[in-house]
RNA sequence: GCAGGGGUUCCCGAGUGGCCAAAGGGAUCAGACUGUAAAUCUGACGCGCAAGCUUCGGAGGUUCGAAUCCUCCCCCCUGCACCA
């Protein structure tokens, strides 16, 4: 019989991850009252989960550490209808081949964070298609339709915004979202004992509807939990770069990318971050924050932080490489670097290039740094170079050298012969090879 | 189907014959200041190094000139009707 850490909730509670539970204090004296099983649904709407998704997955994993077994869905049918919940506009919909790739790619992602072999608490990854695809509209609208009054649908505040909101509407697809959670629910409690679900807050309705229908299906009491939704000081949205998302993916977003996405933590952001995703403890995140207000200048939160993840996601391998790019990038110091290393942060991730010394000058530089990715247009370039914020070796280049990019890239500058180290604004890194 | 209201550059949202590549805000990018932070200030923000080119749901038309006017079409919203 495994035992259970009684202190989870309150934990969970002082990093701020709680944001609404079902039935009040009957939920903490639950989990202290044994082993239970809990869920939390993942739908594939892209190719591979973002941090976004991280503060639910990493729950998972709490729990299963405080002796919970936990179960990853993989929403391979909710994400063939799409969630409604609090979305301004309809959404698309993706054919069904491309939804189960999806679902597949992220059945391998979740995986990495719970552990499969651990006895009775071990993790199982499930796919609601497995319930729902087979079942018979006349069965769903009997068994689970029945059970839900549309007035009350109509009155939850996820999507409030799209039945009132003028312009904008609500199919009957997305409405019965709710209903195929729900069953979800009410399925795993069924197959699995499931009396837990977690989600963001976003999914609060979603969760309240699947207890009622337990309810009333199994005569099952079980039980909600939310996590709050991440946000930043500043307002704007948590997880996007100028890249775009930041994705957990290897192959969209780099180990260095992402280690370079926390280390840019605002200070307002940080502490409530090493709270929200790391696993050190309460007591060691205080420590740090203690240590950052009495130095000057840089705190340490944002490397803590920035290592803590990376390491978890990307494992030591991923850590090194990105710790190994920043440090050379960053400390401005080229001469530094080997031959050896230079191969190393092609292999490392640092976007990377390669040139044709007999086709240079065939385009200005505000072109080959677009084609390069390091802008999204030639006109940031030009600003960029009217201010002299376009940094190659070492050497700044102004507006006057965007036609003369073979002196740009001039052999006699190249770093070993070939490595030219391009910089753009203060952060941007390309690594150009010259052949 | 009928009536009414809409579709503007990433988002919100002005613009109703030339002064419009299109106000304003947000987001984003760059610079200064810093700590690869925040706030603030400055610049950029359809594409193009440039000459110039292409936009305001789509296709035509009127006009010297259209995001703005006309015709047809597509899509969205609201209400009504139909659902023998």
């Amino acid at each position: 019989m495994a035992t259970v850490d009684p202190g989870l909730l309150e934990d969970l509670q002082s990093r701020g991850l709680v944001s609404q539970t079902s039935g009040g204090d009957a939920l903490n004296d639950y989990l202290a009252g044994g082993s239970r099983t809990l869920y939390s649904g993942f739908d594939p709407t892209a190719d591979s989960l973002h941090i976004g998704h991280l503060v639910p997955l990493l729950a998972l994993k709490r729990f299963q550490r405080a002796g919970h077994k936990p179960i990853a869905l993989v929403g391979g049918a909710t994400g063939l209808v799409g969630d409604p919940s609090f979305k301004a506009q309809e959404r698309k919909l993706n054919t069904p081949d491309i939804v189960s790739g999806w679902a597949d790619k992220l059945k391998g992602q979740v995986s990495r964070f719970v552990d499969f072999d651990c006895g009775e608490t071990s993790a199982e990854v499930v796919n609601n298609l497995d319930w729902v695809g087979q079942m018979s509209v006349l069965d769903f609208l009997r068994d689970v339709g029945k059970h839900f009054a549309v007035n009350n649908m109509i009155s939850k505040e996820s999507v409030r915004q799209r039945i009132e909101r003028e312009g904008e509407g609500i199919s009957f697809t997305e409405f019965t979202y709710m209903l195929l959670q729900s069953l979800d629910f009410a399925e795993l409690y069924h197959r699995y004992d499931c009396t837990l679900q977690i989600g963001g807050s976003d999914q609060w309705g979603n969760i309240t509807g699947g207890i009622d229908l337990t309810r009333r299906l199994h005569g099952g009491q079980v039980y909600g939990l939310t996590l709050p939704l991440v946000t930043k000081a500043d307002g704007t949205k948590f997880g996007k770069t100028e890249s775009g998302t930041v994705w957990l993916d290897p192959a969209k977003t780099s180990p260095y990318a992402f280690y370079q996405f926390w280390l840019g933590t605002a200070d307002a952001d940080v502490y409530k971050f090493l709270r929200y995703f790391t696993f050190l403890s309460l007591e060691e995140i205080e420590r740090i924050e203690g240590e950052d207000r009495e130095r000057q200048g840089r705190p340490q939160a944002q490397s803590v932080l920035a290592r803590e993840m990376t390491r978890l996601i990307h494992g030591d391998g991923g850590l090194v490489a990105a710790e190994r790019i920043t440090e050379a990038l960053f400390s401005h110091d080229l001469s530094s670097l080997g031959g050896e290393d230079l191969e190393q942060l092609k292999l490392d991730g640092l976007p990377f290039s390669v040139l044709e010394r007999a086709s240079l000058g065939g385009e200005p530089l505000t072109q080959l740094l677009v084609d390069a990715g390091m802008a999204g247009s030639g006109k940031q370039v030009k600003d960029a170079l009217g201010r002299e914020a376009v940094v190659i070796n070492g050497v700044a280049r102004g507006a006057d050298d965007n036609l003369r990019v073979s002196e740009c890239f001039a052999a006699e500058a190249a770093l070993f012969g070939r490595f030219f180290i391009c910089r753009l604004g203060k952060k941007k890194y390309h690594l150009f090879e010259v052949r």
